[in-house]
DNA sequence: TAATCATGCTAATGCGTTTAAGCACTTTGG
DNA sequence: CCAAAGTGCTTAAACGCATTAGCATGATTA
């Protein structure tokens, strides 16, 4: 177990001072002028005993960790674990690093895992801001900490954000489903105000108003545990028997289909807001709302990166097109995004 | 933007030293010997400032940062998002956090990875090992960092492990196929000599030989595009075509059920090592080899903050026992644990 | 009465870096 | 020819906290 050798021990080794070594270490040789020769004897013996400074000293004095903290709703939701993924690689190339954190839309979570980034002295923060949060985010705001919201923003208050075409994404779903001559189009959502979900029951409405139906909404609280919101969910479909139903979210849509397996329901036309791996197996396969996964990731990291630079001072509120993705083997349909 | 508080600030507000500041806010007031009236006094005073340390600089000064770094192959995987989830709680309720990333089973990556945790200097270490990491494991158990391996281990190596019985659940899974009498029973694995993946075959093996059956064997690389994959698995059933496959991997099933999509190939019973969501919701349902989720989420915590506490010298290897959670709608029958 | 002890606190040092300021000399420009 | 600028480094002061060793009191003991 050799001990760990520090900065003090390569200029004590070579007989130069600590400062040389660390502005050689830094990149800061040739504007501070020192030679080539001792540059590169410094950076050959670095190299020799694997020498690696110490980085909590070095982010206690810079004040930069070059670590970006990563508030998203829930880790192992596909949806969120793409955008993570693609994040992760950009932020690598640029010399930063990831830490993620799962809120499950909770509240106090989310403000606990702020803080504890906060602590942690993060560089930037990309979050969903589950309800309840606006307090924090706008410390947050107040402290100039480079900060980007997504999936949802916070009415009001002036972050930057990146965010789906919810609104057209609800529509174009429910039109398509009308289109297909369905009549009792059932809207599931959550109880939750929060704007992406406030979008996509207004997306939803608009369709419904264009094509002159009666709206059938049901609300489910998925915090509690998943069998209750699959009884409320089989009340609702005995009740109002819908033909088609628009899930607001993925993993509504997946407890909705538990909620159908039963033989006794008759299985309606499904879409889902987002899309999943699995939906194109089911059958009948499930429509979904596909969000642009790769283009929110690169507004997501661009934004941050720009704030980070010392850029972008004025906020920047980003809509991307969702795609609908039409999937309907009975019909012997196919999207072309099928793959 | 007001500016960052010191405990330093609190000191002279108040009168006294840093020090007793500090002993104050780290519970030694009492074997300090800090008198009750200046202890409350001081307490107060920083609830109403809100004074919050500089965790860094604690860090720097202790050599403690109370994070866990846990390495884990794919965090987009429900089996490993869900040990995740219960890890985050455990750890949570002692005081420790816990920072993730994803290897994506690449051992420059899961390398890297561990560097960066060591670099920011986690208390301890979960890791998934990926093939061709022994050297830096085997650097991190020279260094005497409290660590544990999960899912699978490196031989050799005196670490501490949690797994579950490979052998036994893969063992379990195929003789299930083969008492329902199917006799052309395929195995699609990895190209891979993980242990957990070689457990698994052997399993497999030890129920083709108890029957007496025809062993089919494909291996998949799944770090190419999937659609390669896809069409290796097609011809793999084309040629041989198997009545049964059991599937090393859940994201493996997923795969294959994707290939089988297609109507032209008949529909083999599956089984699957992992647990999905989604699987009862298939038709026909899909039997699974369940890990006890709950029991290696404990197994790993416990060891590692053992090891934390600085008890626990001896090396713990844990193997957990897998059940087979039988699927069969299409028979009526169901498992006493679906829900 | 002096020696001892418990009490309640503080001064000083260190953790491993970065960086502003400087130093002793050499070169350059007008 | 002399002030100004350049050269190639170093000194020392941060960064924000924890901790060891110790110091001044007053109380207790012998």
């Amino acid at each position: 177990m050799k001990k760990k050798i520090l900065i003090s021990d390569i200029a004590r080794d070579l007989g130069v001072s600590v400062t040389t070594v660390s502005f050689i270490l830094n990149g800061k040789a040739k504007e501070k002028r020192i030679s080539d020769g001792l540059t590169k004897r410094v950076l050959d013996y670095v190299k020799k005993v694997g020498y690696k400074p110490n980085e909590l000293a070095k982010s206690l004095r810079t004040g930069k960790t070059k670590i970006i903290g990563l508030v998203i709703e829930d880790i192992s939701n596909p949806f969120f674990a793409n955008i993570a993924r693609l994040i992760e690689a950009k932020a690598y190339s640029k010399g930063y690093r990831i830490l993620y954190c799962s809120t499950d839309n909770q509240p106090e979570k989310t403000v606990e895992l702020i803080e504890l980034f906060r602590d942690r002295h993060v560089d930037g923060y990309i979050i969903t801001p589950s309800e309840g949060v606006r307090d924090t985010i706008d410390s947050l705001l107040n402290s100039h900490l480079p900060l980007v919201l997504f999936d949802r923003y916070i009415p009001g208050l002036n972050a930057n954000y990146v965010i789906s075409d919810n609104v057209k994404g609800a529509y174009d779903a429910t039109a398509h489903l009308a289109q297909r001559g369905y009549k009792r189009i059932a809207l599931v959502t959550l109880y939750s105000s929060q704007t992406q979900m406030r979008d996509r029951m207004n997306g939803y409405m608009r369709a419904i108003d264009t094509y002159q139906l009666q709206p059938y909404v049901k609300k489910v609280n998925m915090e509690d545990d998943e069998q209750a919101a699959i009884q409320g969910m089989r009340a609702f479909l005995k009740d109002q028997q819908p033909d088609a139903i628009f899930f607001a979210t993925n993993y509504l849509a997946i407890t909705g289909l538990k909620a159908l397996k039963q033989r006794d329901l008759l299985m309606p036309a499904v879409v889902s807001y987002d899309d999943h791996t699995l939906f194109k197996l089911f059958t009948p396969t499930i429509t979904a709302v596909s969000q642009p996964i790769e283009a929110i990731a690169d507004q997501l990291i661009n934004t941050l990166l720009n704030q980070l630079d010392g850029h972008g001072k004025e906020t920047k509120q980003v809509v991307l097109p969702s795609e609908l993705i039409v999937r309907e083997s009975s019909l012997g349909q196919t999207s072309t995004k099928e793959n």
